[in-house]
DNA sequence: TAAATGGTTGACGTATACGTCAATGTGTGG
DNA sequence: CCACACATTGACGTATACGTCAACCATTTA
């Protein structure tokens, strides 16, 4: 059963799928984020490529800049056999998460207001069709 | 009683107090996002103005550009008399809304995703004290 | 009075993250 | 065979977010 999903990609459909641009994908390979194979001179993405692809816009989404996606990448990919490895893996890790805990911090914060804001205007706009009730 | 806290800041002092330049907090002002009072050219920062550079760099943490970070500042900024004014700040504060709900999601997902390697990096520093108990 | 301190406005430089051609190659259908 | 779709690299352009001078003005302290 060798998974009947799809599992290679041209340029162009990934493009699509995320709506990004080929230029995009090229640049993220130029940046060493993505190494797809070649047949040829044509590039061809694998699921993990695809994956890889789907965890650096989710890094976009949260801000962070293609060196920052680049160091986290590395986080997923590493597998080490040594001891030392390991403990630099688990003080990178730590570290990153340090950031987005703090991120979220921020995050809670702010929609907290903006539901706030949110609800003040809805308040608002009730008073203005049953204007009554002051005290 | 005329609140014993510091009102009023030169833009050195806030430099230093949130580690930023003074060039990064005048090009905020260009940029219109702080509009501070002068004395003569001297910029005088007052509370308010200090509150809204904390907000701009609680954007600039999320990950926001200074445009989006601009808009934002309106939504707080909006007094609005008219109804329809009212109505456009419910529309965008949604928006906006929407857009933070959406990082908060990648954001957790991403943060449980660490905290698995993390945890893992953590067993295998164990493993490598204790080998043991394979079964 | 001279120098240090802190402020100002340009103007130019720079890294990031792509967009936008141009020139070229490759395979497939009519 | 030839057009057309789709791919490639290379080069140049652009918006954002500042950094880094230079040249200047105003206080204040030695």
């Amino acid at each position: 059963m060798p998974n009947s999903e799809k599992s290679l990609y041209s340029i162009a459909e990934l493009a699509r799928e995320f709506a990004i641009s080929t230029r995009t994908i090229r640049f993220y390979e130029a940046k060493g984020l993505i190494a797809p194979n070649r047949v040829g001179g044509t590039r061809v993405f694998s699921r993990r490529d695809r994956a890889r692809l789907m965890l650096i816009l989710r890094g976009k989404r949260l801000g962070f800049s293609l060196r920052e996606i680049s160091d986290y990448l590395g986080l997923y990919d590493a597998d080490p056999a040594q001891k030392s490895q390991v403990e630099l893996l688990h003080n990178l890790v730590s570290q990153r998460l340090d950031k987005l805990e703090q991120q979220q911090r921020d995050l809670t914060t702010t929609i907290r207001e903006l539901r706030e804001i949110r609800q003040q205007a809805e308040d608002q706009l009730a008073d203005a069709r049953k204007p009554a009730r002051s005290a």
